[in-house]
DNA sequence: CGAGGCCTTGAACCGGTTCAATCCTGGTGG
DNA sequence: CCACCAGGATTGAACCGGTTCAAGGCCTCG
């Protein structure tokens, strides 16, 4: 169930055996959830984290004017709300984009984890300050135009679902509507049509029947101007 | 000189009297830094993190066509960069707003508070779950008009330095040009000024001399629908 | 007293939005 | 088996919030 989380926490440091039985027999049960289903809502007490199987799941928030607004896109092997093993509720809600799969972990179970592994505690520590990294990067990702907000998305994307083995140069499953995309990209789906049209047109990306297909890996990157150290993917010892 | 960390902690957790100590104890010397000084350079690697004492920083990366993207501002009591306690090196500048005082805490001493401070461990974890949230408050923002996302920046530091003692209903010290709040909001400077002379025409904030005074401060909060549960400052044991 | 920042305002412009219509596809029920 | 329907994708045209460019004004500091 924690392969694809061991394979990231692997990739940025060293997990040991003990660690990994350790965070395996902290998984309670799994849960399913079809498209749309609500994961878990905004300021609800929390008493266990989730860790994505398989699917996407966002995190987002409905604005005033009831424009949903999407903060994250998780992948498989992200631990989506370990968040609120900290926080004790969460600011937003999690929601299935796709059919996902997500093993769940009670906090008592992350608690006794911080109480006795001091450096699994770090790693753990470490993916939630990765996701901040994300969010960083997300913001000034906003401030640039269209085509390169498009594409950072769809590179970086690509780049962590390398990671668990999901994604290549050439492309990757990526099962989401084009409004999902505007959502994320504080867009309209309208104008996420053009865009997505323009880099089919360039041949840099073609995003049809749920997947990417990746025409210019190095164009695309040189457009969105992504630099993938904010994803720390590098092995240090934490 | 951990006293306004220590408050803010407090607000949200207990800190027992010997956390305290070894925080304060962890503590290895004071920097100060000039207005635009560099505290940290992104992707130079770290053994120590700050604590900021007085004054205001940002977090902040420069786009390639050279305009600077404020990701965050920091108030008296945040731990700036404790994220590189686990991340080894940040993707991002800190740099100094204004005059700025910071203690400096040795990576060696935060490993010995992981090691043995279980509680105090998730105290700061908690911290930087609180920044993952607030960059995701601000990525919601940047899809906002440009009132409601000066309106919402105000709040928000409003909110945080109130805690610290720095703020009240009626207003604040911040000694910030608007050129900061541009890079702050992803809007021009220009533009920028044409907002906050709308906010002082209707008699709901005057930023003027480095001081913000509210005029309205629930007209203010209705307009950047403001909802302050994303700074996590109710107490929960954590 | 001159220079350099920052603030302020006007006018033209433009990237992305809005509104509206049409197409396409997969799923459903008769 | 096919008509129908709903949700997404696509395209055109008008519009608008915020940008850009340009010109002063003001204040502080050397």
């Amino acid at each position: 169930m924690t392969a694809s989380l061991l394979t990231r926490l692997r990739r940025s440091d060293e997990v040991t055996d003990s660690e990994a039985v350790r965070l395996a027999g902290a998984v309670s049960r799994m849960e399913s959830f079809a498209p749309r289903a609500t994961v878990c809502r905004a300021h609800v007490p929390l008493d266990v984290s989730k860790l994505l199987i398989d699917g996407f799941v966002s995190r987002q928030c409905t604005l005033l004017d009831g424009r949903r607004q999407i903060l994250a896109i998780h992948v498989p092997g992200d631990f989506v709300d370990l968040h609120a093993f900290a926080l004790k509720y969460l600011d937003h809600d999690v929601v299935a984009l796709t059919t996902a799969r997500l093993a769940v972990v009670p906090h008592e179970q992350l608690r006794e984890i911080t109480d006795s592994e001091p450096h699994l505690t770090r790693m753990l520590w470490f993916a939630t300050t990765v996701d901040a990294a994300i969010h960083r990067e997300w913001i000034a990702s906003l401030s640039r135009s269209a085509m390169a907000r498009v594409a950072h998305l769809f590179c970086e994307l690509r780049a962590r679902l390398e990671v668990v083995g999901l994604a290549d140069r050439s492309g990757y499953a990526l099962p989401l509507t084009q409004i999902d995309l505007a959502d994320a990209t504080s867009l309209t789906p309208v104008h996420v049509n053009r865009t997505l049209r323009q880099m089919r047109e360039a041949g840099l990306l073609d995003f049809r029947a749920g997947r990417v297909e990746i025409g210019d890996l190095d164009g695309l990157i040189r457009l969105a101007s992504f630099d993938p150290r904010y994803l720390y993917l590098d092995r240090t010892a934490r």
